[in-house]
DNA sequence: GACGCTATCGCCACAAGTTGCGATAGGCTC
DNA sequence: GAGCCTATCGCAACTTGTGGCGATAGCGTC
């Protein structure tokens, strides 16, 4: 379904603040803020509140455009919803990340999906956990 | 190692604050929010900040006597670290909660820990997806 | 029990979002 | 192209926490 035929269907508008928002996420490399996306687009266009481009964000992800990920507690994290989809490790001691192929999580996901018929999405959070560099080494 | 202990050797102190933190967390039933046990605190303490109620928490949960765990993307919720651990699925379509038994969870972390060395703690986050009543069924 | 070091406190400002409200402006109809 | 309906906007207040600062009070030592 094309972007014209999702706005259609749900009712939902093209403005110019929200193609900018579009815009920003597409052109960003990895994982943006809001606060990132939100300074790219007051860059040209200075009066658009922050809560435009939250609320932006959010009706772009129900139009399939864009995703939000979360890889620490605070700071939720976007990118466009056609990128190469992958799992994250980040470690409590030191936040180092790791990335996870998706067929590692499709593994563990089958798990669950036969044990409770839930389809999980283990990518939407880091797992956090302590990687190899920092588990304690039993004292010699 | 006992409470004292662990005092002790941080260099941490008892104050009636952290105390009256720690005895509403060990009296709450399941997954408190700091709101909730700055409420329960401040009923007879109304002069304790809520920035001490944070504070507090943080300290204790370093000490080992609390585990802070996240259910949605908003809000933290914390409870004491004896508790019978287990792992959260949460429908992101009706917003239903599941327990996930630890040794699912641990097969599921025995996989990271063989590809990656990672030590992964699974109930930290609750795993986000769509529930059995959920999903889409096909239009007929 | 008094003394001194400093962890912790209450208070305030800030960070990352969310939400209610009256004003504005997409986009469908004619 | 004008008119209408209402989604979306900018603004401000609120929520859930975090962090700096001067004042207070644990707790180890004497
Ligand atoms: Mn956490
Ligand atoms: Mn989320
Ligand atoms: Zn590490
Ligand atoms: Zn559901």
């Amino acid at each position: 379904m094309s972007l014209q035929d999702a706005l259609r269907s749900s009712g939902k508008r093209m403005t110019v603040q929200r193609r900018l928002v579009l815009d920003a996420v597409r052109q960003a490399r990895h994982h943006v803020t809001a606060e990132e996306i939100a300074k790219r687009v007051r860059a040209k266009h200075p009066q658009i509140d922050a809560s435009t481009v939250y609320r932006n964000l959010q009706a772009l992800e129900e139009l399939g455009e864009v995703i939000h990920t979360h890889l620490d507690d605070r700071i939720t994290r976007w990118h466009r919803a056609d990128s190469h989809p992958h799992g994250h490790l980040v470690c409590r001691v030191c936040g180092g990340e790791t990335e996870v192929r998706p067929i590692a999580l499709a593994s563990m996901a089958k798990r669950l999906h036969d044990e409770h018929g839930f389809d999980a999405d283990l990518a939407h959070s880091a797992i956090v956990g302590i990687c190899r560099q920092c588990r304690v080494v039993p004292s010699s």
